[in-house]
DNA sequence: ACAAATAGTGGAAGCACTTCCAAATAAATA
DNA sequence: TATTTATTTGGAAGTGCTTCCACTATTTGT
C-alpha cells in the first residue's frame, strides 16, 4: 500500500538509486530522466518514509526539547522562537514536558531524549543538569544545548539575571528611594543568587548598604520558591513590620511572586506604588495586564538563537563551547511609581 | 563506536534473534541464555536504536501534536494532560505549534505531521480541519484525534460551549440581572457561535427576551476576535450607551476578552461587580488573580482522554468514530457579583 | 574517427532492528 | 531406549532509504 522508492523505480523503468538522487536534488542525473521520476513519483503520491531516511542517513531531523511546564511560562515564548526558526530549517521537534519539579521524571526523560536514533541533539529549559548525567553524556557525540540555565561543558544561552536585577534596583534610587528591600525566591536557585547580586551590587555602588530587615529569602522548595504563595508569605513577613520601618519600594525576584506580593499589600489595604513600590523580574503575559513594571527577558529571541547554536553544533561538534548572555531589560509601567519629588508635590 | 545489537550477540555468543527475543520480552527463550544477554547488554551501555526499530516494526511511537501557540493557553493544560500520560505509555510527543493563525503554516504542518514513518497518529487542537484535507486524510491509514474542534470523520473531544454559556447567563438571572448582555467574540468562529447559542437560551428559557442592544460581537478577524483589544472595543460601545441602557450584567465569551472589557470600565471609572457585573469564559491562569468569575474546561481531564482515545484508535483502526463532549462548570469569583437583593441591602 | 574524459545509471551493500522459518536441543511420552 | 513433542536457537529476509562502486552512454579533444 504505501508507495516507496521502488515502486517509483519501477514505474519510471529506473533504479531506486536514480530515485534516490533526483528525490535528493543529487547532481549527476539527467534532466529528462529527472522530470520522469518526478512526474511518476507525484502521481503516485509519493512520500518518504522519515524513519527508513533517518536510518540510512545517520540523522533524525528532529531535535528534543525538554521543558519545565511548570511556573512562569517562561518556555512558552522561546519555544515559539524555536518553533519558528526550526521548522523552517527541515526539522521537527520532539518535546518532553516536565509537570512538575521530580528528579526522576527529568532524569527518564533526559535518557529517553538523548537516546540513539531518537534526536541528532537536545535542548534543555530552566533545568539544572545533574553533574554525573553531564559527565556521562559529555562521551556521548550529541550535542546539548542549554537554554536559561548553564555548566562549563555545553553551550548555554541565559540572561544576565544579575544586570536585570541591578537595573531594577537603580530603577528604585533614581527615582529617589532609599529604603529599598527585595523579595526573593528560594536561593537555592542559581538565578535567584543571581538575581540577589544584582540587587545588593547595586544598592553598594549607589551610597546605600544592604538591610537585612529589607530582604527576604523564601524557604520553600516548590518551584524553587518562584511562586504566587512565596511571594504572598514573604510579604506578609514585611508588612508585619511596623509602618515606618517597611521599605518603601520592593523588587521582587519574578512577576508570579509579584502577584503574591500585589495580593498581601492588598489585604492590608495598600497599592502600589502608592504605599510600596514593586518591581517584577520576567515580564510574563499578567505584568502588562496589571501594570506591573518588571524586567523582561528576550524570550523570542533566546529561542531562535538557540535553535541556531544548535545547528552550529550540529556541523560543527568539536568546536569550542560557547555562553551567551542577554541582557534583559526595564519595563517601565505603573507599579515602580514615578519620581519621589514629583510624587511629594503632588501627594501634599 | 554505536553498540548495535550485534554486538552483543557476538559478546555473548548467541544470534542476533536472541537477543532481539531477550530485549522485547518474548518468551521462548531460556532463562540462562536470557540473563547472560541481559547482562551483556547492561556492560556494553546498549540502546536500542529508535529509528531502526520504527522501520522494523512499522511503528515509530510517536504522536504528533499539532497546537495553536496563540490565544488562550488553552492548549497548555491540555498539552500537560497529554504529556503526563504519553509518556507513561512508551510514546514521544512531536510538537508543531502554530504561532500565529496561518493557514499556511497550519497546512505545512499538517503535511509534516501525516508524514509517512514520522508519527503513528496527530493530534489537532482547536484548529479548524479543511474540508479538503480531511478527505485527502482519511484515506490514509493514521488516526487522527481533533480536541476543542470536530468533524464528522474522525474521533473528537470538544467542550459543551452551549453549556458553559448556558450556565453563566443562568447565573446572572439567578443573581436577579434582568439585562444581561453579551460580548461575543467573531461569529465566524465555531465555538463564539455554541456559546453565544447558550447565552441566548439561558434568556429566553428563563423568561427574558433577548435584546439586540445588549449583545455586541467583534468584527476582529485576529484570533478570531478572542482578544483583550477585542473585548475592549466591545465593552467600550457598550459604554457609550446612556448609563440607564446598559446591560447590568454581561457574559464575555473569553477570558482574554474579558480583560479588556475590565480595563474598558476602569477607564470610565467603573469597577465589576459593582457597576457591571462580568463572567468570562476559560479560566485561564490569570482569572483567579484578578478574581474573574468564569467558566472553566476541565482541560488536563481532556489532555488525558485524547490519548486515550488516540490509543484505542491505534488498537482499532476501524472502529465507529467518536464524539465526546465536556460540560465546563461555572467558576464563581468576585466580579459576578452577589444576590441583587442582598446587595441592595448593603447598598442603600 | 578514435581515445580519453565526463555524465548518467543500475543495483548491491549497509543502516539497526524484527520476525519468521528451519534446525537443533531438551523434555516428555510410550 | 526410541520416538514424539515442546522448547530454544541461529540466521536469513525484510523494513525503506542512501551511497558507493562499477559500468554504460555521451561528450570532448585531437
Amino acid at each position: 500500500m504505501p508507495v516507496t522508492i521502488y515502486d517509483i523505480a519501477k514505474t519510471a523503468s529506473v533504479g531506486v538509486g536514480t530515485v534516490s538522487r533526483v528525490l535528493n536534488n543529487h547532481p549527476n542525473v539527467s534532466p529528462k530522466t529527472r522530470e520522469r521520476v518526478l512526474k511518476v513519483a507525484h502521481e503516485l503520491n509519493y512520500q518518504p518514509h522519515a524513519f527508513a531516511q533517518g536510518l540510512a542517513r545517520k540523522k533524525t531531523n528532529t531535535i528534543a526539547a525538554i521543558i519545565p511546564f511548570f511556573t512562569n511560562y517562561f518556555f512558552l515564548e522561546v519555544l515559539q522562537g524555536i518553533q519558528d526558526k526550526i521548522l523552517t530549517l527541515g526539522y521537527d521537534i520532539m518535546l518532553y514536558g516536565l509537570n512538575e519539579n521530580d528528579p526522576e521524571q527529568f532524569e527518564s526523560y533526559l535518557l529517553r531524549a538523548t537516546q540513539k536514533g531518537r534526536a541528532d541533539g537536545v535542548m534543555l529549559f530552566s533545568l539544572r543538569l545533574p553533574e554525573f548525567f553531564a559527565q556521562k553524556y559529555k562521551h556521548i557525540n550529541q550535542p546539548m544545548i542549554l537554554v536559561d540555565c548553564a555548566h562549563q561543558d555545553f553551550d548555554s544561552i541565559t540572561v544576565d539575571n544579575r544586570a536585570g536585577a541591578y537595573a531594577a534596583t537603580k530603577h528604585f534610587i533614581d527615582l529617589g528611594h532609599e529604603k529599598i528591600g527585595m523579595i526573593n525566591a528560594n536561593p537555592i536557585s542559581p538565578p535567584a543568587q543571581q538575581r540577589f547580586e544584582g540587587y545588593k551590587a547595586a544598592l553598594t555602588e549607589n551610597g546605600l548598604s544592604f538591610n537585612q530587615n529589607f530582604y527576604k529569602s523564601s524557604k520553600i522548595m516548590k518551584y524553587d520558591g518562584f511562586s504566587r504563595e512565596a511571594g504572598y508569605v514573604s510579604m506578609m513577613e514585611v508588612l508585619d513590620l511596623p509602618k515606618d520601618e517597611r521599605p518603601t519600594a520592593i523588587f521582587v525576584s519574578s512577576d508570579v511572586q509579584a502577584m503574591g506580593v500585589l495580593s498581601a499589600m492588598r489585604d492590608h489595604n495598600l497599592q502600589a506604588p502608592d504605599d510600596i513600590a514593586i518591581v517584577g523580574f520576567d515580564d510574563i503575559e499578567l505584568a502588562q495586564h496589571i501594570g506591573l513594571t518588571t524586567v523582561s527577558q528576550p524570550m523570542y529571541e533566546m529561542g531562535v538563537l538557540s535553535v541556531g547554536r544548535m545547528l552550529d553544533r550540529l556541523a560543527n561538534r568539536n568546536g569550542a563551547v560557547t555562553h551567551t548572555s542577554f541582557t534583559p531589560k526595564l519595563i517601565i509601567r505603573e507599579t515602580c511609581g514615578q519620581l519621589k519629588t514629583k510624587l511629594a508635590a503632588v501627594d501634599e
